[in-house]
DNA sequence: ATGTAC
């Protein structure tokens, strides 16, 4: 047998891309990483592992742990981690959800070549700048009402596109629908919302953008099809949060869960684990208050989308819908917790087991804890949108600025090996401390801009050196380990043209 | 990621 041992982690290799942090000690149930050897390498760089094998400690998770080909270090709970946990005797943790609450990105169709754009790259790059907000702060496509603010929370994209701000298949072509059923306003502090108020469509910082790319490559035309996209075709990809809003209501649970449940607190390895007890008031509440973020995050990239309409209408002087195409292809979260049913191993009690306590398998309602991660539900899943249901979810991948992105589709292996999931992104490769040292955002830019016609404008200088493509790690390696797995299998491939960011 | 500090 192939094993690898980091830091006196051993991991025993199961098949191809996958690795296996066996049973041991406090560990609930086995850890698997889903890598190839060089991306293993760069997982095993930071505490990814540590954190990993942690995360097995927390009561009622099933059977593995998984982190996923982009993985690195978080806080508490690996970026690129899915913790699948009882929902009734287990429980939920905000840490292995993440601070920015239902970070995702969306993918805009158009009708529209790069032959159109070709040329015209600054004027657009500038508009979009000009007309989406961007940066840290406040300043968004609208002031939020106490109105807007409750309809966004309770209702998501439902109440965007009731209130002028979309069209009926913005909603459809959105991960649930674009608002989750189980969402509680009323469990978001006053804070949060005053936060979130004037937040309403806008970017924020760090590795959220706009960017406006072409189709370079199609790996299934079948699929492809179905999805609206074609060689040459441009699309625009929208990466951002739930801002100020998501951060504020997981930092209020984390000190409310960690000055509540100290007994559970206490039983875990490391302290940004916090978890609520299945079952327990600050449980219900977080997980509704989440849920409310969850609807926020979607209605700020439909803020944007808006935005970004009008901005490609004025442009090229057509209706943006009616002439240019611009429907939604699809929105997907990255950081997220919900209650899914998946096939587990029980025991004799009907309570999920591990190893030869297995007695069984059956359906068990869990909290699936995806921290970049992204859902990635296969053909026949009643959960994929009717359009798509032939031919499985579409999963969108972002890549660097400099490399492009994909678009895979849910993989018929997704819901044995992964929850349904599968990876998020390139991953970083380095902090963001160390690429501000390595690098220069009007070098960066102008590389970017001169050697392959890509064109960004962003808030900062800073910025830009913090997302180089040189700090991300290889997204063609991350998404070939995911069509080797099936859990999520290549579709087209894209390239950058302009790229706006905060 | 984040009014980069409870």
């Amino acid at each position: 047998m192939t094993t690898r041992e980091f830091d006196g982690i051993r991991l025993e290799k199961v098949r191809e891309h996958v690795w296996e942090i066996p049973r041991e000690g406090g560990m609930n149930v086995p850890a698997r990483v889903l890598a190839s050897e060089q991306l293993l390498e760069a997982i095993a760089d930071d505490k990814t592992l540590q954190q990993l094998r942690n995360a097995t400690h927390l009561p009622g998770i099933v059977e593995p742990a998984i982190c996923m080909p982009d993985g690195h270090q978080g806080y508490g709970f690996p970026v690129g981690g899915v913790g699948a946990i009882d929902a009734e005797v287990g429980c939920i943790s905000p840490g292995a959800i993440g601070y920015d609450i239902n970070c995702g990105v969306r993918m805009v169709r158009t009708d529209l070549t790069y032959d159109d754009v070709r040329g015209r790259e600054d004027e657009l790059v500038e508009a979009l700048f000009e007309a989406v907000p961007s940066g840290l702060g406040g300043g968004g496509v609208i002031t939020g009402t106490a109105d807007a603010i409750d309809g966004a929370l309770e209702r998501g994209v439902e109440w965007a596109v009731e209130a002028g701000y979309g069209i009926e298949s913005d909603c459809t072509n959105c991960e649930d629908g674009g608002r989750r059923p189980d969402a509680r306003p009323e469990f978001v502090s006053q804070k949060a919302k005053d936060r979130g108020r004037n937040q309403m469509g806008s970017l924020g910082s760090g590795n959220h953008f706009l960017e406006v790319q072409r189709v370079t490559d199609v790996f299934r035309p079948d699929v492809a099809e179905a999805y609206g996209l074609a060689a040459d075709g441009i699309v625009v990809l929208i990466h951002c949060g739930s801002r100020g809003l998501g951060h504020q209501t997981c930092n209020d649970y984390l000190r409310r869960i960690e000055q509540t449940h100290g007994d559970l607190l206490a039983e875990l390895p490391d302290k940004e684990l916090a978890a609520a007890p299945a079952g327990s008031d600050l449980a219900e509440e977080y997980y509704g208050a989440m849920g409310a973020c969850i609807n926020f995050a979607w209605v700020n990239r439909q803020l944007i989308t808006h935005r970004t309409r009008e901005v490609f209408g004025e442009v090229f002087d057509a209706d943006p819908i009616d002439d240019l195409g611009m429907t939604l292809l699809y929105d997907v979260a990255h950081n997220i917790g919900k209650k899914e049913t998946h096939e587990v191993g029980v025991g004799p009690d009907g309570l999920p087991a591990v190893g030869n306590a297995v007695v069984d398998r059956t359906e068990r309602d869990l909290y699936v804890h995806r921290k970049g991660a992204t859902r990635a539900f296969p053909a026949g899943h009643e959960d994929v949108p009717a359009a798509y249901r032939e031919v499985g979810q579409p999963v969108i991948i972002p890549g660097s600025m400099g490399a492009g992105s994909y678009v895979l589709r849910g993989g018929a292996a997704s819901m044995d090996v992964s929850f349904g999931s599968t990876a998020h992104g390139a991953g970083r490769l380095m902090s963001r401390t160390q690429a501000k040292r390595e690098f220069q955002g009007g070098d960066v830019r102008r590389e970017l801009r001169d050697g392959q016609a890509i064109h960004v404008k962003a808030q900062s200088g800073a910025t830009i050196a913090e997302e180089a493509p040189g700090v991300y790690k290889d997204v063609d390696e991350v998404v070939r380990v995911s069509d080797d797995l099936g859990i999520g299998d290549k579709v087209v491939r894209t390239f950058p043209v302009c790229n706006i960011k905060g």
